[in-house]
DNA sequence: TGATTTTTATACTGTTCCGCATAATATAAG
DNA sequence: CTTATATTATGCGGAACAGTATAAAAATCA
C-alpha cells in the first residue's frame, strides 16, 4: 500500500465524476451552512444532533459519516464560518481606500453579518466560540486565538498604510489602533446579540472611527 | 386570609431566628456562589442539575426548592455575579482619583475577575451570558443590556468628571469614550476566555487608555 | 441479470437529563 | 410524648441525548 488511493489525479471538477454506489440526497457544502446556522443561533451544547439532523435533511448517520462527530461538525462549521467572514472583508482589506471609509465599510459588512438570523442576531462566531467552548479545547481555541489576530493583523495594517499615506500622525500606533478597532467590533457583537438594535451599533462604530482616526472633515 | 402570613416584622438581622423544621444542611448564600462558578465555567446549557448538585452539596430538590429551576438558578446567580461585580468596582467608581489612575484600577479588577477560575479563566459572565441566553430570553436579555449599560454609564459619568476637571479636552466626548472603555472590558473578557495571558492583555489595556486620554505623562 | 458499492433509513443501546413524588429525618411547638 | 413543620434523601419516570449496528435502497460494473 505505497498509493493512499486509486484516484487518478481527478480531474478538479469534473462535472459529473460517476461515483458508484448510491447517490448522496444532500450536498455538503448546503448541509454544512445549515449546521453553521444552528450552532451560531443555540452554541454547542444547546444544539442536538436531532436539531441538526432536521435542519440540513440528513440522517444522524449520514451526519455522522459526512463531518464526524457533533464535535468535529462544530469545528468544520466554525472553519466556513471563517472562510465566509473572511471573503466578505478580503476585498475592503485589500483595495485602495481612504482610511475612513475602510472602516466604515468593515462594521458596516460585520454588522451586516452579526444582525443576519431568523430567530434573532446571530453575533459573532469567534466571540461566541471563545466565550464558550475556547476555554476547555484547545484545537478549537487555536483557531478562535487565530481568527482573534488575524483580524487584529488586518487592521494593524490598515492603520500602518493609513499612516504611511499621512491620513494619520507619525504617532499614531497601528498596533494599538488595531486593537481598539477590534474591540469595537467584539463590542458590538455582544452588543448584536443582546439585541441592541441596529442605529445604536452604529453609533458605537461611528464614535469609536472618530477616535481612532480623527473626526470626519465638514 | 388578609396578612400573607404571620411573619412579626422579623428583626432585620436576628441571629438565631429559631427555624421551625428540620435545619438546613447548605448556607444559601455559598451554594449560590458555587452555581455561580459552575455556570460561568460551563455555561448554562453545559452545566447540568446533577454537576450544580454536587458542586453545591445540595439534591437536586433542595436546589430546586432553595432556588428554583435550572433557569431561575442561572438568574439568581446572574444577579450575584453582577452584585459582586459591582461592589468590586464602587469604590473605584466613587473616589476622587486621576482619571488615568482610575481607569487602570477598573481595569486590573476587572481582568483578576476574567482570569479568576481553576479550570480555567472564567471571562465576564454578562459577556458570555449576552452571547448565549440573552438572544432567546427576554429576561435574561434584559439582565444583560442592564449591565452593559450600567457599565456604559459609569464610565461616561468618570470621563464626564475628568472633563470637568481639565484633565480632558473639552472636545472629548464621554459618551463615545464610555464606550471605548466599554468595548475594551468586553475584547479583555473575550480573549481572557481564550487563554490569552495577562501581560497581553495588560498591554491592550494600556493602549487603550493611551489612546482615551493621552499617553502617560513622563 | 446479478454482484458490488455507497448511501439512506430505521431502530437500538446505554447514558444523561430534568423535574417531582415519596419517604425518612430533624427540629420546634403544644 | 405527640404533633406540626421544614428539610434531606432516595429514586422514579419519561424524555432527550450521542453514537452505532443493521437493514433497505439506489446506483455502477460485469
Amino acid at each position: 500500500m505505497v498509493q493512499k488511493s486509486k484516484k487518478p489525479a481527478a480531474k478538479p471538477d469534473a462535472p459529473a465524476p460517476k461515483r458508484r454506489g448510491r447517490p448522496r440526497a444532500y450536498q455538503p457544502e448546503i448541509a454544512l451552512g445549515k449546521a453553521l446556522d444552528l450552532f451560531r443561533k443555540d452554541g454547542f451544547a444547546a444544539t442536538s444532533l436531532d436539531d441538526l439532523s432536521a435542519a440540513t435533511g440528513m440522517n444522524r448517520p449520514s451526519l455522522y459519516g459526512a463531518f464526524g462527530d457533533k464535535r468535529e461538525l462544530y469545528i468544520k462549521s466554525y472553519a466556513r464560518y471563517r472562510a465566509e467572514a473572511r471573503a466578505a472583508m478580503q476585498e475592503i482589506f485589500r483595495d485602495e481606500m481612504p482610511i475612513r471609509k475602510r472602516l466604515a465599510r468593515i462594521y458596516a459588512v460585520a454588522l451586516d453579518i452579526y444582525l443576519s438570523g431568523e430567530a434573532g442576531p446571530r453575533g459573532c462566531f469567534t466571540v461566541m466560540t471563545a466565550g464558550s467552548e475556547a476555554v476547555a479545547d484547545p484545537e478549537i481555541r487555536a483557531m478562535v486565538l487565530e481568527g482573534l489576530s488575524e483580524l487584529d493583523k488586518a487592521f494593524a495594517a490598515c492603520f500602518r498604510l493609513a499612516r504611511e499615506k499621512g491620513e494619520l500622525p507619525a504617532s499614531a500606533d497601528p498596533v494599538v489602533l488595531a486593537q481598539l478597532a477590534s474591540a469595537t467590533v467584539h463590542t458590538i457583537a455582544i452588543r448584536a446579540r443582546a439585541r441592541v438594535p441596529r442605529k445604536e451599533l452604529e453609533a458605537i462604530v461611528k464614535g469609536a472611527i472618530d477616535v481612532m482616526v480623527g473626526p470626519a472633515a465638514p
